[in-house]
DNA sequence: TATATTTGCGTATAATTAACGCAAACTCAA
DNA sequence: TTGAGTTTGCGTTAATTATACGCAAATATA
């Protein structure tokens, strides 16, 4: 063995978004050789003079150009020393979520080479990024749970029943409607706006706002946010 | 800047102990130069063949030779690009357990560098690794309430009132003894053993185990484990 | 034998969750 | 214009779970 240490460190994104029923993650085309394409998860090798998240932003910058509403570290993938065929490269992991406004591709990029992709529609994808995409799938379906990000999926204004079938989607779980207004109303970080959503049928429903200065109040005085499904 | 990447990568553990109603987190010492020592968490470079838990463990072995209950990847430190002074090192942090049978310094190590701290009486340490421990510390705290490992720190057989002080002292809070025994035990992953501690005082109590087949299989069953306080 | 201490089991009440009813407010089609 | 279909918004009740205690049993020790 060398002497000296021989490992490239990387950085992916698993970037979410969601519209209409569905839970989407950004992909982009990758060329192996000359024939070889894969899908893979955006990223890239870190600078030397840059940090970790910088890092991401970079990448996610120069191939996409999406608006990120949230992101946060997932995991750092290195036990599978030969997880990319050519180096040992150590991969740190960081998912993120874009709201359902920002999940149109820009006209700036490739749109050939960048791509939403539902996700149980996800092909195979190079290196062990489908592993990676898991590990991210988890993960938002627990943190989903315990805080509140789903709004960040969301537009700014947006429908109790926007809010209530993102969670049974991404979930996959069924839930009392009334129940789960009453509690998420009950927590009171809710605004609710003057502005009506135009309907497809039914009765008209007013837009509410997530009030992040009100969460924040509410969880410097020990408040936990929780939703819990059967 | 450079063109190739020059970063290197380590890991770093942090291994956490209980003994008598303290929580400890062990700790080397590090020679900077000839004068200058710290303590530091035990770790080191990631070796080119070897995946990144190999790494924690074959560091662990060199250092402290401690026998682990539990380790889980904690978080990859890596936004300060000058954590080290020296090089651009990125840190992937592992969290580990020892049961309260393994708190003991074996012979083979040299003692004077190696030692068992308090949490709350934990001295400057080398480079971000304060930081690091802050994090590994919320992330036990965090994981305790919602998986059982506070059993990994405990003796194979354990006091009812082991348990109950042991989440009382790392959580910092109160509870009421009753309640916590009738909750854990309705889980049925506890199984009593025929045998008594030796006590100080009061009435003998019975010892308990923790039984992992039959938590996992009500994890198969859609269990759920939680401990909240007030 | 009385006292202090810790265990083990129980019960009453408060709080929360789960299950469901139903009218209001709209669209659309007949 | 009317009725059917749809979605919203607010409510009630029962079941479950959490909280706050009471207290006797079993030991050591004075």
């Amino acid at each position: 063995m060398e002497n000296f240490q021989n490992i490239r460190i990387a950085v992916d994104a698993i970037v979410f978004g969601y519209k209409n029923n569905n839970l989407y993650v950004l992909l982009i085309e990758q060329k192996f050789g000359l024939t070889d394409k894969y899908w893979a998860l955006p990223g890239g090798l870190v600078k030397n003079d840059e940090s970790l998240s910088d890092a991401v932003t970079r990448e996610l910058h120069e191939e996409t150009s999406v608006q990120l509403t949230f992101m946060e570290q997932l995991f750092t993938f290195g036990e599978d020393i030969n997880r990319d065929s050519r180096n040992r490269v150590i991969s740190v992991a960081y998912y993120a979520l874009v709201d359902a406004s920002n999940l149109e591709i820009k006209a700036d990029t490739d749109a050939e080479k960048v791509q939403w992709f539902k996700i149980d529609e996800i092909p195979a994808l190079a290196f062990d990024h489908n592993l990676i995409l898991e590990t991210a799938i988890t993960r938002l379906k627990a943190k989903l749970t315990y805080e509140p990000i789903g709004f960040d999926l969301l537009p700014d204004e947006f429908l109790f029943s926007d809010l209530e079938n993102l969670y049974c989607t991404i979930l996959e779980k069924e839930i009392d409607r009334r129940n789960f207004r009453k509690k998420i109303l009950s927590y009171g970080f809710l605004d609710q706006t003057e502005h009506f959503s135009p309907i497809k049928s039914g009765r008209p429903a007013k837009l509410f706002k997530f009030n992040k200065l009100k969460y924040n109040e509410l969880i410097e005085k020990g408040f936990h946010f929780e939703i819990k499904f059967a």
